[in-house]
RNA sequence: GGCGACGUACCCAAGUGGCUAAGGGAGCGGUCUGCAAAACCGCGAUUCGCCGGUUCGAAUCCGGCCGUCGCCUCCA
């Protein structure tokens, strides 16, 4: 079976074919690191994530690049507050970004550029792009590319830019451009940049924003490649402009699928500093959110549609999760007794999460699928029609399913030796009828985020997903 | 002003021309159980923002209206 994208270049779903058969090539646009990436962001990288992570599991190698932008406008100007050259500056957020990504069970990439680290090979864009024509240097030293000569400007964003209003940003922009729709491809030195600058063949200066992401997009999967990704806010200028710098500079298509992430919102609301409703994952684990439930949130809404986050959905997502866990976990429970066939809800399980995910990554249709196996199996476990092989079939399965989504894998609870002993007493007491001995220590663990549970075949463990009093976004 | 997305139960959410409108959460009643939990059984949209049209047949297609949101050179 064929994946199934909507690729925003066309608006339409489109047949998934790499240009190599077997490999895809893809590039995510990935954080400033002038902060802790957000939940937003995060979103964006768990799509990216479960993009992969699909198209691993339908047999591709994947080959993707995330960029590290450690050079802009913001950063500089932090840096400069703060007293310290921009590397200083960024190196911190870098090591939380890859913290984080690790604490939600991201993948990671193949590559992850830093734009400090290629700006020669940006200058080499821009100076093809000068010889060509398609850009110019203005009075100031700064270098702009020329939408003019680009005659499919436009064609991603759908925007007929030569009747686009013009903000007041443009309007008091000091720098001289020919036309106002020109963007910056480098921008030469001011007394405010500081010491930050690179002495190029261009001049004394700094790159534009959009010029890393084509150069090093092209350096490590070449001029023309699969698919880039992003959040819908980079269609435009961000991904529009990528595409006029790279395909003028070789003359080549630059990307076959162009895949958006809608927003995030808290509360209805687009997350802001200045409505101050920035969430970052790490407060929210501070706070007893459990990472597999900001994971799970993040996922199980569909990338094209906005995700409102909410107290009440965190809290939802992790009544979900649990289900879907302890379904998980208990199949390591079964005694042999008598056997049910199975075989054909696995199968019709496998077929149904696969055609889901193959239409464009219909993740709700996916996670349906897979919780009515667990419907359909629980049944049979309530009343004792599962054997041991049957579980083991039934496990395989979500284990698979796991390495696209997961959650199973990251939602298992690690306990301490000074825990084990304890569920051991505990299990002594229950024995001898210590009913409050047994209760005193489930209280004990509950208080570590450990829940116990009794059932016919021992004592089964898990984790509070969410604390309890957990309420305010 | 231009471009675009969306409106399905208490909440989240799939379905885009045809079986009883998926699935999850929450709720209520019951079974089970040392207690707790899990799990199971049962209950829940005659209806898909509103109005009109096309069709044998519409949540799905067309037109209009209402409402929410995003982008239009900081942004995931």
């Amino acid at each position: 079976m064929a994946i199934v994208f909507y690729n925003t270049l066309t608006r339409k779903k489109e047949k998934f074919k790499p240009i190599t058969p077997g490999i895809v090539k893809m590039y995510t646009c990935g954080p400033t690191v002038y902060n802790y990436a957000h939940i937003g962001n995060f979103r964006a990288y768990t799509f990216e994530d479960l993009l992969r992570r699909y198209l691993k599991f339908k047999g591709f190698k994947v080959i993707q690049v995330m960029n590290l932008t450690d050079v802009d406008d913001k950063i500089i100007k932090a840096s400069k507050e703060k007293g310290v050259p921009i590397e200083e500056f960024t190196t911190p957020y870098k090591k939380a970004f890859f913290e984080d990504i690790e604490t939600l069970g991201i993948e990671k990439a193949e590559f992850y550029p830093e734009a400090t680290k290629h700006i020669n090979e940006m200058v080499d864009i821009i100076k093809k792009l000068l010889a060509k024509g398609h850009a110019y240097k203005a009075a100031d030293g700064s270098i702009y590319f020329k939408v003019s000569s680009f005659e499919k400007y436009g064609q991603l964003a759908n925007l007929n830019v030569k009747e686009m209003r013009v903000g007041e940003r443009v309007a008091s922009d000091e720098y001289e451009k020919e036309e106002i729709r020109d963007f910056a491809l480098w921008k030469s030195w001011k007394p405010e940049d500081g010491n930050v600058y690179w002495n190029t063949e261009l001049g004394k200066g700094r790159p534009g924003w959009h010029i890393e992401c084509s150069a090093m997009s092209m350096k490590y999967l070449g001029n023309h490649f699969d698919i880039h990704t992003g959040g819908v806010d980079n269609i435009f200028p961000h991904h529009e402009n990528e595409i006029a710098q790279s395909e003028c500079a070789t003359g080549e298509k630059f990307v076959n699928y162009w895949l958006h992430c809608e927003h995030l919102l808290v509360n209805d609301e687009k997350m802001s500093k200045s409505l101050g409703n920035v969430i970052y994952p790490r407060e929210l684990i501070a706070r007893g959110v459990d990472p597999v439930v900001i994971r799970y949130t993040l996922l199980s809404t569909h990338y094209r549609q906005k995700l409102n986050f909410t107290t009440e959905k965190l809290i939802s997502s992790a009544s979900s999760v649990e289900r879907l866990l302890d379904f998980y976990n208990s199949l390591d429970f079964y005694e042999d007794s008598k056997q049910t066939e199975f075989k054909n809800l696995i199968s019709d399980t496998e077929k149904a999460f696969e055609e889901a995910l193959d239409d464009n990554l219909n993740i709700s249709e996916a996670m349906a699928a897979i919780f009515e196996l667990v419907k359909e199996v629980n049944k049979h476990k309530a009343k004792k029609q599962i054997s041991k092989t049957d579980a083991k079939n039934i496990k395989a399965t979500l284990d698979r399913f796991d390495t696209v989504l997961n959650i199973f894998k990251m939602g298992q609870v690690k306990l301490s030796e000074e825990i084990r002993q304890l569920i051991d007493r505990r299990a002594k007491a229950r024995k001898e009828k210590n009913w409050k001995e047994a209760d005193r220590i489930r209280e004990y663990l509950l208080e570590k985020g450990i829940i116990l549970e009794d059932t016919p075949q021992g004592t089964r463990c898990k984790k509070t997903l969410i604390k309890k009093d957990f309420s305010k976004v």
